[in-house]
DNA sequence: AAGGTTTGCGACTATGGGGCGAAAACTATG
DNA sequence: CATAGTTTTCGCCCCATAGTCGCAAACCTT
């Protein structure tokens, strides 16, 4: 194992990003049309080659500012490699897919080969893009049950049925507002900021404003559950 | 993205596997001794060089035959690629990382260079590869709690008893049986046989034997807390 | 038959989550 | 200024899941 890099045939490594954000109430991912074969015209994910010296997550992050304002990123986690043999048509190529997230009340200015495009409704991807963002949404879906990924996908403050809204949208299913904050503040995810929303444009009590407690990924040890013998996480204080 | 591999420098890349398995009651990792610079005679993870035309499962399946019986292998999957430049002094190297499972009736034929160490008591190990112990343990942890991931610790047919001291020694606290019983039940994750066990050498009552229903890793769906909304999964039928 | 040991199981409790509806807090309209 | 319409908030009740405890059952040995 510890023979020179030349005794051993070596693959491209390239590193991809599914990067999701709620956009108009709907799940949408960052899709770039390629301008070259293999693939040409079609939509994939953002990425590229990795460099020397650089981790992979440097490598996304770089090849991701082609794209994006990097900084706008509320979160990025590696989702996992891929290495059939066969996934590039030219070269022996693995891919490190990462999943990156976008506050929903962010608009970043995209270059012209770049857009968003709904989950729900990918068009053809090249590669094996497409099961890749599918592998994206399934974490990011697996996460908002069992940590407080939320906050990457939402703004610094936000009312609970915004909330709602954000977390319907990622889920794939209706969520009730009231069980989301009962939910979310019993597990000290959420803290209310104390200010208000003004009412919308058709009226209605208006919001209170809550925030996020932290934005560092934090797993809900509830999820543990076989548990250890002893009292409960929170006692009823 | 589509140019030849010549275009871009490649890195090693090497795969690894945390093998576990309950040996005496306590949770063991395969390791083995390295013969060569760097890291010689520190012990370190089973795996090596990627080869063309194999995918990075094949990869470690295939080094991992060096060391013992593949076929034992009662569970594999990806954990996590390891990116960092200075992982090894010596070259560029990629590591994908795996965590294997022995169910605990196996004891495997292993070389001379090869065997087993307490995941509590570990000595100090070659590259990054002690942080790759325990990012498997935990891994097996979090899945044995929502999954029935327990199939790959455990023997065909065990009764409760034996199955708790397995949760036990893999999860690193107390379980209580009839929680175990109860919950795996409930989740159609176990099944009684309907055979016995001799009651062992101390006497008692001799325990039911039970099996898990399948070795396909399976997600209790229970864990998704913020449901759609309807009935629940398991009506009471 | 008696005593020791282990398993099986029912009863009770605690906790977390879902559903629902009424009350509260606003806007707009007359 | 009252009323209607809209949206949020919150309390209440129910249920599902799981943790604890203790006794009964089933086996052994002497």
């Amino acid at each position: 194992m510890s023979e020179p890099t030349t005794r051993h045939p070596t693959p491209a490594h390239v590193t991809l990003a599914v990067v999701l954000q709620v956009r108009d109430g709907v799940l949408q991912a960052l899709l770039w049309q390629r301008a070259r074969e293999p693939f040409k015209g079609r939509w994939s994910l953002p990425g590229g080659y990795l460099a020397e010296r650089d981790t992979l997550e440097d490598s996304i992050r770089r090849h991701l500012a082609e794209k994006v304002d990097v900084r706008e990123l509320s979160h990025l986690e590696q989702l996992e490699t891929l290495s059939d043999p066969t996934r590039s048509p030219r070269e022996w190529q693995l891919a490190t897919a990462y999943l990156g997230l976008v506050p929903s009340d962010i608009d970043p200015e995209l270059p012209g080969d770049t857009d968003w495009h709904r989950v729900d409704d990918l068009p053809p991807l090249a590669f094996d893009h497409g099961s890749i963002v599918l592998a994206g949404r399934e974490r990011l879906r697996a996460k908002l049950s069992y940590t407080n990924l939320g906050f990457a996908l939402a703004p610094d403050e936000f009312t609970i049925s915004e909330l709602r809204d954000l977390y319907a949208a990622a889920l794939g299913h209706d969520v009730s507002a009231t069980n989301l904050q009962r939910v979310l503040l019993r597990r000290e995810v959420l803290e209310p900021t104390g200010r208000q929303r003004a009412s919308g444009p058709t009226g209605g009590r208006p919001g209170s404003l809550f925030r996020f407690r932290t934005s560092e990924l934090e797993i809900t040890d509830q999820f543990a559950v076989l548990r250890p013998p002893g009292p409960a996480r929170l006692p009823v204080a």
